[in-house]
DNA sequence: GTCTATAAATAGATAGAC
DNA sequence: GTCTATCTATTTATAGAC
């Protein structure tokens, strides 16, 4: 007889946080339009009338992965900084804490390009929020560094640019990278400490620059 | 009467050069899953049996669309860049290039951004090959600063992500942007100028810095 | 909570007339 | 070259049994 094809479900998880896995995991492989509730169901080891019963809709259900994932990075921001913190301490934060974020939801970077692409079309008011904080982190710590005398006054987006831009596209690129012709291999594989150090060490390179 | 609805065809362009516009448009606003012929075909000003006539199927139409994005900045850095260039002059093309062919080309960088969360799954052979002689564009530039004694050796990988994040996720957020409320209008909007300036300032940056 | 079966809509692609 | 009409497959979503 044939081998069992859907994938074994694992009972520590609920069969709502597996549907929601999987959705997360569909949604970044091939964006919203592209993803598929079957293969949603089938991958979480359900049938897809669970996914209606547990979730509204297919878009619900994005908007669920695309809240969760934001909510995760404003919170641990709010969590590592403290009111009056040092504005180089708050840059280097950021930039660890979307590390830290990418490492433990791979779904987190190519949702969020797929977004910006698409110029926030699935983004509700809820999240839109929480991006919006997520933004404020950076801007407050331009700020006061300025304020301080510690930084040049670089306009906040630029280092936003600068930090977010880089670490995204290389967690994103990490598939493709992977299909790299054997030459460019070593060239293209990059320890996330060291992808990690160097974007922090440029942030504050074009912040505390002299000229 | 009701007033005419379908975009008016400009008769200087051929019916396969609108087609082939109005499928750049699409695929950049919706990704290749979410785009619709139909659409497409509308906003040519013409039927979806034409876009059948003049291209094999969806997925060809947006790999010309695709491989022609990318021809184009390599041909333009190609042609810019003299076989002796200097290391500096080299980064500084390259940023100009991209934001050069992001501005003439307003489909480049999100369609960029959406292959690149796909992990390239609609990227030929032929395309690839063409990324490839871009990247190499700034290998080189490093590996020769570093010759040179002019640059400092930082991994090529790292300077590319410094250039083309930031880059892309600056003309991608532009509609993005365009929804910021009052309040952050002001910070959110900045000359290209600007940012083409500063994205060469801090490439060089980093690869001059003394420590 | 979970499944089978199916409704209903959408969308890629083509045949054939003009 | 261009259009109308249509075929066909895919896919979101739900009704109803267990």
């Amino acid at each position: 007889m044939p081998r069992q094809v859907r994938r074994r479900r694992t009972p520590e998880a609920g069969t709502r946080e597996r549907l929601f896995a999987a959705a997360a995991a569909e949604f970044a492989a091939r964006g919203f339009a592209g993803a598929n509730v079957d293969r949603i169901a089938d991958a979480a080891g359900v049938n897809k009338a669970m996914l209606y019963y547990h979730f509204d809709s297919k878009a619900s259900l994005y908007g669920e992965v695309l809240r969760d994932m934001f909510q995760a990075v404003a919170d641990r921001l709010a969590a590592r900084t403290a009111p009056g913190a040092d504005p180089a301490d708050r840059i280097r934060t950021l930039v660890e804490v979307i590390a830290q974020e990418a490492l433990a939801r791979p779904h987190f970077p190519p949702i969020w390009l797929r977004e910006i692409a698409e110029g926030g079309a699935h983004v509700d008011r809820d999240t839109m929020a929480v991006v919006g904080r997520i933004l404020q982190h950076v801007f407050v710590a331009v700020e006061e560094g300025v304020k301080a005398r510690r930084f040049r006054p670089v306009q906040p987006l630029l280092v936003q640019l600068g930090i977010v831009g880089p670490l995204l596209m290389f967690f994103a690129t990490a598939p493709l990278r992977r299909k790299a012709p054997p030459g460019m291999a070593r060239a293209v594989d990059l320890p996330v400490d060291e992808v990690i150090a160097h974007v922090q060490r440029v942030a504050l390179l074009t912040l505390e620059a002299k000229r």
